[in-house]
DNA sequence: CGCTTAGTTGAAGCGAATCAAAACTAGTGG
DNA sequence: CCACTAGTTTTGATTCGCTTCAACTAAGCG
């Protein structure tokens, strides 16, 4: 929602060597040569929460990979009405392909921690894509996956009860945790605040509350705070988040 | 909603040259010998309305081309309620990259209208990704568009008002048609009942059926009949679309 | 012409939104 | 350390839009 600006750098040619996800997304698939020609492209970027990365025009169809924090895609009306089309995690990325719009359009990244980008100009990736038909490959799969979660999130938005949508929104971050962390410990922080949950599966912060408060008083969640989850009954949500 | 069984022929290898959508869709980005390639392999298979095309299994990784038709792209729970993820028009396709789960899973296309697909196998198929790297470039080029979509339409889910889901829904098809037919009156008929429209927007029949009423009753639309739309009065039906 | 299915209309109920206020949190500076 | 402020979360009371339930009408088809 704030300013833009936003801390850019070029590092030294090796620095994907110890970068996190280096063996995750897609450089993982990547050989030693396709990695320092990537390398040769990117534009590094660090943003506070809050954030904004583009929003239209010719940058808008960049292509970006975050590497650390966590950021929510949003799509937002004149009248305030928003609502996160997708969240990104480490080693998650949007946007990149040549074609007309790219999914980017009319919807923009904001950070919710402090996030780090690699983002790479359209042109210049658009001709690593043609050299290198695996990194084509690899961005396919990986909108094929964003495709599908994204339908599964409208059988959320469209068919779920406010119950449901909490319990499985709980259950989605809960996964996308455990993943990160690769923490066998039941506990761990939300990412967002109660705004930001309702902004991603439809309802007013109020019903949001009052439903994660519910789950807390059936024994189902023990938190710590508002943010801090200490445990989870999984089998009980997940019967709460309804198929 | 109904049984499987569905008529699938190996027709001559100049089919293509004749289908209607020979230069749309995937194939119009296409030499001869590609297409050739892909005639070999591809299963043409006819269905009526209610039929599904694969739910789950190997099968639901193939890749299947719209040619002519509506189909619908569907997500139902066990308890009867239902969503519909997309739609698909001629020249729409789905499914076919390689990856662990392809957009199939857990969704099934279900015919609206007498239906003809193209069914390429997925592993043979693949083979073709492998070897021409313009079909997976078309391919991710299409997902791309349909993950903004479907991002566009959570939008509608989660945020929109009965009236602007209503009012979205008949632009979309509204456009859709325009393309299809390629006809300038304003006069079409569409392609799925209430049932459906409910579906697919997140509402009941009773809903969706007295908003059009009141569209119809504000002379917004005109209408013959239930499924007729003889005009419409883009502007202001616009404005209800709300953003 | 009855039979079945799809669509419309009405009345009542309910779940989530809205409005309003209190409780908590975190940050700042005296 | 406490007082003060701003922002977030929780809780309560009320309203409203959509769903539900039910009856009726229209359309398609043997």
């Amino acid at each position: 929602m704030s300013a833009h600006s936003a801390v850019s750098l070029r590092f030294d040619p090796n620095v994907c060597d110890t970068c996190a996800i280096r063996h995750a997304s897609l450089c993982g698939a990547l050989s030693r040569d396709e990695i320092a020609e990537l390398n040769a492209i990117v534009v590094r970027t660090k943003l506070s929460p809050g954030q904004l990365h583009v929003i239209e025009g010719e940058q808008a169809r960049d292509f970006v990979n975050v590497t650390s924090g966590t950021a929510k895609l949003v799509r937002g009306a004149e009248d305030g009405r928003t609502q996160i089309v997708g969240l990104l995690f480490p080693s998650d990325f949007v946007g990149g392909a040549g074609n007309a719009h790219s999914e980017l359009d009319f919807h923009s990244i904001e950070a919710v921690t402090e996030l780090e980008l690699c983002v790479f100009p359209r042109d210049r990736f658009d001709a690593l894509l043609e050299k290198y038909p695996m990194i084509e490959h690899r961005i396919l799969s990986k909108a094929l996956n964003d495709l599908h979660q994204a339908r599964e999130w409208m059988v959320l938005l469209g068919r779920k009860t406010a119950q449901e949508k909490v319990a499985s929104f709980l259950l989605y971050v809960a996964e996308k945790m455990r993943n990160e962390g690769c923490k066998e410990a039941d506990s761990f922080n939300l990412p967002l605040g109660r705004v930001e949950i309702a902004d991603y599966i439809g309802l007013t912060i109020e019903t949001v509350s009052r439903h994660i408060t519910k789950l807390k008083k059936d024994g189902v969640l023990v938190m710590d705070g508002s943010k801090t989850i200490k445990q989870i009954d999984y089998e009980r949500l997940t019967k709460r988040a309804g198929f």
